[in-house]
DNA sequence: ATTAATGTTCAGAA
DNA sequence: TTTCTGAACATTAA
């Protein structure tokens, strides 16, 4: 589910209350459902920060990054279903870990909260995520790409530039959602191979990927039709009401007001556009 | 019963 | 060798 915007709402809603306190305890919660994944074990990880301080809340591409005082981060992937909250779940059955904070006087909890379970926990050494989570595996962050950057990465690929935009090692942040609000609102067609665009798109691929995820975050990210995505206080976010095309096929553009939104399917996922406003190149 | 869902990874094909 | 596609992961809701 969640994409840069969301992520950055987790990460925004998390840091005023964790930041600066201790974990007292690391827990799995009791669920039927499968294990989320870890690595290293769960057990190994939960003796490791045990008593650790959580020294800074950042995000990396889509992940949550919980810095400790021992030169090691925890590092949450939410992947398609996974919440960070701080107060009571969407339900109690798909809750999978909770973090037990000491300090500021009384006891605090947060959880992580997966409803598929597609979601992954690791624990990394300051130096592993240089090597994982590092420029050789990313690509630059989907805020602070430059269009100079933007025209290499076109240069580079002949996909189309929809499925480009979506791989991390090209840039870091874009998944399927904000993949097609950002060329609905660029004008181009989302199966323009990447290689043929000129300096005139890249730069509004670089302006409108600004503008969109800023936007985005402003809202506190898109809670589609299902609800699931939810801010740290389990409340919905607010940007699924400016969505010009995702999940929109068959209704008339808001742009154009004319054409139909149509859906086609890249690399398995659905992609939405409007054919008036971004025409075939 | 079938299908699709905001993500990533891996095997195998091109 | 590199690049790309489809299946898999697990669960739910329409």
């Amino acid at each position: 589910m969640p994409e840069l915007p969301e992520v950055e709402t987790m990460v925004r809603g998390l840091r005023p209350v964790v930041e600066g306190r201790k974990i007292e305890k690391f827990l799995r919660c009791r669920c039927r459902c499968k294990p989320i994944s870890a690595s290293p074990t769960f057990p190994t990880i939960s003796k490791k920060v045990r008593g650790c301080k959580i020294t800074a809340v950042r995000r990396i591409a889509k992940r949550v990054v919980l810095d400790l005082d021992n030169d090691h981060s925890m590092v949450i992937e939410p992947r398609m279903t996974g919440l960070m909250l701080l107060t009571d779940p969407p339900d109690t059955e798909h809750l999978r870990f909770e973090w037990k904070l000491a300090g500021r006087g009384a006891t605090k909890s947060f959880w992580f909260w997966d409803r598929r379970g597609l979601g992954t926990l690791s624990l990394l050494s300051s130096a592993e995520i240089q090597t994982k989570l590092g420029p050789a595996k990313l690509g630059p962050d989907a805020l602070l790409m430059t269009v100079n950057e933007w025209g290499k990465m076109c240069e580079k690929t002949s996909r189309p530039i929809k499925v480009a935009m979506m791989v991390q090692k090209f840039v870091a942040g874009i998944g399927n959602l904000y993949a097609s609000e950002i060329l609905h609102r660029a004008k181009i067609h989302p199966e323009t191979p990447a290689k043929s665009l000129k300096k005139k798109h890249t730069a509004k691929l670089q302006k409108f990927t600004l503008e969109i995820l800023t936007e985005a975050i402003r809202y506190e990210g898109s809670t589609l039709g299902d609800g699931t995505y939810r801010n740290a206080l389990n409340e919905a976010g607010g940007y699924q009401n400016a969505h010009r095309v995702y999940a929109r096929a068959g209704k008339v553009c808001t742009s154009c007001q004319q054409t139909e939104i149509l859906r086609i399917v890249q690399c398995q996922r659905s992609t939405f556009y409007c054919p008036a406003c971004q025409p075939p190149v």
